[in-house]
DNA sequence: AAATGCGTTTGATATAGGTCAAAAACCATG
DNA sequence: CATGGTTTTTGACCTATATCAAACGCATTT
């Protein structure tokens, strides 16, 4: 299961790092981001499907999305599973857990990824001495909070076709943030973990995928999607 | 608007606070102790209506509610709102705001209500040198992330009866932390409130009371709700 | 005590999205 | 490049919840 590779080869430092503006953007002199860079040593690629971490598990570290993608998921007794977002690289994964020292969710590999290991509490301690990184550390967080209650606000006040404007339209922001078109990509997760997110039934995404396609906002053609029509899908959002 | 009294009177330490173990449960000495004190002297209180804060303003301070009932909302561009939480003593609101330095939802006493203010600069700087505080500060923060996890569970793939049972339990069982009745409480939010939290309507939450009440789970007379058979109500979430 | 007003309850009806089912497209593998 | 399994699309029909509307209860004001 847990076919996880440390491989020495990946050992890029943060301070080299192409994605440091977008996951540690700390105002660090040469010698604190030694500091740093010792702390994220540790790398490990994940195959598509592999679990970076299990619901229930023990908690030690947060974890960088180096490249791939990733999705978290939570658990009901029942077996019905809710997916509480979706990755790319830059993004930090695994702050549920400190709150219990134990996992509360799954993070699951859509595709090839890797990741940087940030073992907790050396961030805490190296937290305590570089203010900045302290300040950054309790930004990530918050931002945490604030993507939350946007999803909050999408499940309790949207209908279908703005939930799913609203999430091609962040998808499309974040990857447009990584130098990526935002115009054009691929989607890295299924029509049902797309419904799980949104709270919506497979078929209902996929028709208003449909929907959308037939009003020439977008073509998606599976999982390659290309939004045509931009101000279009935003008027649906409010954000016009 | 904002008719804030800074009242001396009520000028009460963290170290006398009964509600500490809720609050900040933190292992410190008594020296400690006194500088945790002294960031928290400033206590304000509000009228039954009042904001605390509104979404766009600056970002000072993180609030412990000493008494009273509050709720957060997130509003939308279009004038949609979506409440967020409902908070109580003993819980901490504003954390959303690290993240931009300005706040993101507004928070609303629900009855006349008193806060302590944590000026968060201070608040970071003496967690960098009592790690035990910084450690709780991380899990009071994470474990909002974990509540908001289980609100996307419960608005993404809970019917109308699971929500409201849910709602509930976890009212009853915050309640119960608090020394009151677990089976016995006066609502403070209307049903257009609850609503809002669930993502239904309020006539739908009206009718699932009247459901709840025909089948003996409880009685409820407007704001006032008895629990009559807890566990009835727990296995409509699942967990049984 | 009557009047006003907000919040709640209940009923009748409408509809967005769910469910079930089948076909089509896609993908991994031998 | 045939095969079997998964994912996606589309259609027909159904249901949970929304919408609209009216009455009611309770608190506050006059």
């Amino acid at each position: 299961m847990q076919n996880v590779v440390a491989n020495p080869a990946l050992r890029i430092a943060c301070s080299s790092c192409n994605l440091r503006e977008l996951c540690l953007p700390v105002d660090l002199d040469g010698k604190e981001m030694q500091r740093l860079d010792a702390l994220t040593s540790i790398k490990r690629t994940f195959r598509r499907g592999e679990y970076l971490y299990r619901s229930g598990e023990n908690f030690r570290a947060l974890y960088a999305i180096r490249t791939g993608f990733f999705k978290t998921q939570v658990l009901h007794e029942d077996g019905r599973e809710q997916v509480t977002g979706f990755q790319m690289p830059g993004e930090i994964i695994g702050l549920d857990a400190i709150s219990t020292d134990a996992h509360t969710c799954d993070a699951v590999a859509l595709e090839d990824s890797e990741i940087c290991e940030l073992p907790f509490d050396r961030l805490e301690e190296l937290s305590r001495e570089l203010p900045s990184l302290q300040r950054h550390l309790h930004k990530i967080m918050s931002r945490e909070i604030v993507r939350d209650h946007g999803i909050m606000m999408l499940l309790g006040s949207m209908r279908a076709e703005e939930r799913l404007a609203a999430f091609l339209l962040n998808l499309s922001q974040r990857f447009s943030a990584r130098g990526y078109s935002p115009n054009s990509f691929h989607l890295r997760m299924t029509r049902q973990e797309i419904g799980s997110y949104l709270g919506l039934k497979l078929e209902t995404v996929s028709r208003t995928f449909s929907h959308f396609q037939e009003h020439g906002l977008l073509n998606v053609r599976v999982r390659e999607v290309e939004i045509m029509d931009m101000l279009g899908l935003r008027r649906f959002v409010g954000n016009n």
